[in-house]
DNA sequence: AACAAGTACAACCGCACCCAA
DNA sequence: ATTGGGTGCGGTTGTACTTGT
């Protein structure tokens, strides 16, 4: 379709802002609002494009926007969840308060991906060089693929998450939206919070439509699972704030904490509640915020392997009252927590790790690992005082 | 001091998506 | 179903600043 052109009309100003414009677009918006970006310049009174002042405010004039050098938690966060997103710096930057998307990405083009490069690790996969081929000719294959299971969930996820902070606005909708959920599809899994604040670890709740008890029958030991995130059906719910991935789970990410086996039926649950409940513990990931919903569809087929009639499901997660910073701080301060994200056993401690925990502790996870200590070993160490910077 | 090379970062560009008309 | 405005996003460019020679 044909776009209208924004920033070539003739006489507005292009390149850097003066500090008298600055001055005239903060006085504007704090008297005003942005309101349409389009229409603001004229009525602010200055000679630019709508576009250029939207990209001024929201990078270098926004109050809550914090400058200078980035941190070396801060430094942490960006390799690590780049390592996970790739150059989604939107996710990335809602992971790191008042920076800004395009302040990370430039960091990390002008820092952090040549510290890497340095390291002879690939900025892209985060993998050292030589281990493409080292990873690819053994057996090896499954592991990488498991971990890149991981890595499509936590993308899918924080993706979704970033669509919800932009769209907090939205929040108090939720609980519509979740009613409405409930009333209007009967083929619909809600999930709803039940985490203790603080927790790194998200519990959610998923209550299984009582008609079909078949669906408990999840089989937790599937290894052949995969996570497809599907930007494509971010219009599913996307009226109520939510985000929509197709999402196949990986199931050595899920334990079930309230009803001790995955095949329970209803009735061996226990029905002290007006409908049979299971507990996932996304252990390791948890990060949420307050009263967000996130909505994915869940391929039935694969995800929930023995669902009977349930092609579809769609998961609306009330994800509460659980750390806003949770995965942030799991990142930073449990280097366990980083290294079982990256190796794809997770659970060192727990067993149902479904066909990666194999038991043979592959070499390949010893090698993310390493990789993950040398990060933060490099990163935790001052620049200036390493030979490597 | 002058110049070149390197670095950092603000700003621009174009595409994609959402949504209302 | 189509169109077009508004906006978000990631990639790229331009320029000011710093460092080295």
């Amino acid at each position: 379709m044909g776009r209208s052109p924004c920033c070539d009309k003739v006489g507005l100003k292009k390149g850097p802002w003066t500090p008298e414009e600055d001055q005239k677009l903060l006085a504007y918006i704090e008297e005003h609002g942005h309101g349409s970006w389009r229409a603001l310049p004229t009525k602010a009174g200055l000679q630019r494009c709508g576009k250029s002042c939207r990209l001024r405010w929201t990078n270098y004039l926004r109050p809550d926007i914090k400058r200078g050098k980035f941190s070396l938690q801060e430094e942490q966060t960006i390799i690590q969840l780049h390592a996970l997103l790739g150059n989604r710096w939107s996710a990335i930057a809602t992971h790191l308060p008042k920076r800004t998307d395009n302040e990370i990405k430039n960091y990390w083009n002008t820092h952090l991906k040549k510290r890497l490069a340095k390291m002879g690790i690939d900025p892209v996969t985060h993998k050292p060089k030589n281990d493409t081929l080292l990873s690819s000719a053994d057996g090896h294959s499954k592991n990488v693929s498991n971990l890149s299971h991981m890595a499509q969930w936590e993308s899918a996820r924080l993706e979704a998450e970033a669509r919800l902070v932009r769209e907090s606005k939205l929040r108090s909708h939720s609980s519509s939206l979740l009613h409405q959920l409930t009333t209007t599809n009967p083929n619909t899994y809600v999930l709803v919070n039940s985490s203790s604040s603080g927790s790194t670890s998200a519990q959610l709740q998923i209550k299984w439509p009582s008609s079909n008890p078949s669906n408990n029958n999840i089989d937790l030991e599937s290894s052949t699972s995969t996570l497809n995130y599907n930007s494509d059906q971010t219009n599913v719910n996307n009226a109520s704030s939510s985000a929509v991935g197709s999402a196949i789970m990986k199931p050595a990410m899920i334990e079930f904490v309230g009803c001790s086996g995955s095949s329970e039926t209803k009735e061996e649950c226990g029905d002290k509640e007006e409908d049979w409940k299971s507990h996932l513990s996304f252990t390791s990931l948890g990060l949420v915020h307050d009263h967000q919903t996130i909505t994915m569809s869940m391929d039935a087929g694969s995800a929930w392997p023995t669902a009977t009639d349930h092609q579809v499901g769609y998961v609306a997660a009330d994800m509460a009252a659980a750390d806003q910073e949770g995965f942030t701080n799991l990142l930073l301060n449990n280097s366990d927590e980083v290294q079982s994200l990256s190796d794809g056993d997770h659970g060192g401690d727990s067993d149902n790790g479904g066909g990666s925990g194999s038991g043979s502790g592959s070499d390949y996870y010893e090698d993310n690992k390493h990789y993950w200590n040398s990060i933060l070993n490099l990163v935790n160490s001052s620049p200036s005082e390493s030979p490597l910077f």
